[in-house]
DNA sequence: ATGTCCCTTGGAAAGGGA
């Protein structure tokens, strides 16, 4: 006789803007909504500077890919991480804005920062550009994997009108560009897909608003982070969302976490 | 319309990035 049991994991990612400053929030986040994995973005700290320690008391184990002052991406884990890379193989950055790692030998999960680029006339762009060339080259090859992979962060787009409080006002503006969208649209065109639309297909809903201009008050933002997966880790998802309670802290970060769950036999 | 927050330098306030 065969027993399958099925184990359910949550994974969320989230753009902290300065663990460092954000580490209340993240600890308290942590304990309320007890995630397996979370997916940081924007550490703007070295791997020395990371809370090691404090993410291990909550019983969670962590993979860092630091740099100061700037971007840093991590993954937290309840569970062991093993086959860690830092940066994108085979694209060469200078900058600290993408990890992975495989989670209890079962799934692969990858947090990524793409860079914000600025304007759409600025040298920043192009490197935004190239930056989504070198991770769709990458994607590529990894949506065959054998094992279901699992990639979140701030993706600096939102993909369509809906994703945006003000379509017409954004319209070719920077995260909202045909460009930026093409780009997006291009990883999801390679089998990925977005794990918020599976279950909310006609929401608006967004994961970052804007510091100033009290936009989070009225609900004026965008949907640029997001959680994809292989279709191999599509047929595992059973649950999707955005956690909007830690944009509304004193002192928050500009963006909220994303999560999915997934359910995996053994 | 440039309104906020965070980091760095350098040891206060200002610039850069988002």
């Amino acid at each position: 006789m065969v027993v399958v049991i099925p184990l359910q994991y949550k994974i969320a990612s989230w753009n902290v803007n300065s663990v460092t400053a954000r580490l209340e929030h993240l600890l308290q986040w942590m304990q309320d909504f007890q995630p397996d994995v979370v997916l940081l973005q924007e550490l703007k700290g070295v791997e020395e500077t990371f809370p090691f320690a404090a993410v291990e008391a909550l019983g969670y184990t962590a993979a860092v890919y630091g740099q100061k002052a700037y971007n840093g991406v991590a993954i937290v884990s309840k569970h062991p991480l093993t086959a860690i890379k830092k940066g994108i193989p085979n694209f060469t950055d200078e900058n600290a804005r993408y990890i992975e790692a495989v989670v209890a030998d079962k799934f692969t999960v990858a947090s990524i920062y793409v860079p914000n680029g600025q304007d759409l006339d600025s040298e920043k762009f192009t490197y935004k550009m190239a930056f989504y060339q070198g991770l769709t080259a990458y994607l590529a090859t990894i949506r065959t994997a054998e094992k279901p992979y699992i990639l979140g962060g701030d993706f600096n787009v939102a993909h369509q009108p809906l994703d945006c409080y003000a379509p017409e006002k954004f319209k070719n503006r920077l995260l909202c560009s045909q460009a930026e969208r093409l780009a997006l649209q291009q990883i999801i065109n390679l089998g990925f897909t977005d794990t918020y639309r599976v279950f909310h297909q006609d929401t608006r809903a967004f994961s970052w608003w804007d510091y100033r201009e009290g936009r989070f008050d009225r609900d004026e933002g965008l949907r640029i982070d997001y959680l994809f997966t292989t279709p191999e880790a599509t047929d595992l998802l059973v649950e999707s969302g955005i956690d909007t309670l830690p944009r509304g802290l004193l002192k928050p970060s500009d963006h909220t976490p994303v999560w999915c769950t997934i359910v995996v036999s053994i």
